[in-house]
DNA sequence: CGTGCCGTTGACAGGCGTCAAGTACAGTGG
DNA sequence: CCACTGTACTTGACGCCTGTCAACGGCACG
């Protein structure tokens, strides 16, 4: 939980009811998603709120050109689907096989205030993303990638990713034969060790760090 | 007012109450800022948030490489400066002469829930910039930034920029030469004209549209 | 009228996208 | 257990887009 907000918290200007509503959703079922199932789509309504349990969820937009951008990726215990708009602007989909929790936001009074963190969180990651796709290189995309990874995996330096180098790509705004030459030059380099096709091990994250900036 | 958050407030899940609080901006002090000079900068702590009452504002962050990367514009009427974070990881700058007015959030209970919409409004344009930077080519960029632009002057056809190229270009990931050749293939192909070099007309938006897909 | 800043235009090189071929691996069926 | 197949990934060749460097033009200001 972050300072600001907690700080708020004792404040009193956020009441700590908002919290306990939160909890409701321990009770709610489990939605189970196979890999590439839609949990929702572009140009639905929106009124739900959505959890991942266990896996990971890609959000994305598709242009008309077929370009595909992938806007955030969200893993166990990250919030997902809360929204200004009345209809969606992005699909979500499931990244391998996963399980979600959904809120109907209209009947769950005072969920609204708990989840201002949820949304400067997400707000927060998609300036940070602004920043790695605008101006960083390939090989510092891909290293800010790997590092965000490793952070959301519990900052382990061996791990393994969920998805495949399309979504990489789409996520960094590269083809996959450019995360894929990127991979092969940080390996070549001693950075990092490539265990298969999904699992990467970080050698050196001094480096790694440095490519970023 | 988005009708999803109207019809929240409708179903009575967030306070009018917050509303009112919002009106006490009115009455604090207005602060001026000559074009460049900083608002918040990167590493401060945070504790305010802020209203741009004329001119424009701009959040940027630069790596330690010198490249800088312009996150939003904010306009007359926008919020600016809401984060979970305890310190500023961007700094805001006046483009122009501009005049803020800011509000401490810890001393203004209820200010909160009436700042959902807010966030949700830069977490959505955070993301459709990321598409922008992520998956378009120079000209695309530059004809969604033009759009915007206009949109964000009322939706005129005819309006000026407040900022100069080198903030154009950093906003949009590219440099100042690839912006200005962009500009210069738009009105060669008729689809914008340049009065001196702020002043943009659209002169077909069907064009400028369809670059941006 | 000189000076400095901002913007435009041109030449050139390099990074990344595109197209294509080759490799690794999992799943299926014999 | 092995061949077959399809998918995902890697690697290579090539060309274009955009960054870099440089010169030039326009405009505001002193």
């Amino acid at each position: 939980m972050d300072a600001y907000v907690a700080n708020a918290l004792q404040a009193g200007t956020i009441m700590p009811a908002a919290r306990t509503n939160q909890e409701d959703v321990e009770s709610r079922p489990l939605s189970n998603f196979a890999d590439g199932e839609r949990i929702y789509m572009d140009g639905e309504r929106a009124g739900q709120i959505y959890r991942v349990e266990y896996g990971a969820v890609r959000i994305c937009r598709i242009l008309a050109n077929g370009r595909r951008q992938i806007l955030a990726f969200h893993f166990g215990g990250n919030w997902f689907g809360l929204q200004a708009e009345d209809l969606r602007r992005s699909s979500a989909e499931a990244v391998g096989a996963t399980g979600i929790k959904c809120v109907n936001i209209q009947e769950t009074p005072g969920m609204w205030q708990g989840l201002l963190p949820v949304i400067l969180d997400s707000f927060s990651s998609a300036q940070e993303h602004q920043l790695v796709i605008g101006r960083h290189s390939a090989i510092e995309r891909v290293a800010a990638f790997l590092l965000e990874m490793s952070d959301r995996s519990g900052a382990l330096c061996k791990y393994d990713l969920f998805m495949p180098r399309v979504d990489i790509a789409d996520y960094l705004g590269l083809t996959i034969e450019t995360v894929s030459r990127s991979l092969t030059k940080l390996k070549s380099r001693g950075v990092i060790k490539l265990n298969g096709t999904r699992g990467i091990e970080i050698l050196n994250q001094e480096m790694l760090e440095n490519l970023c900036m």
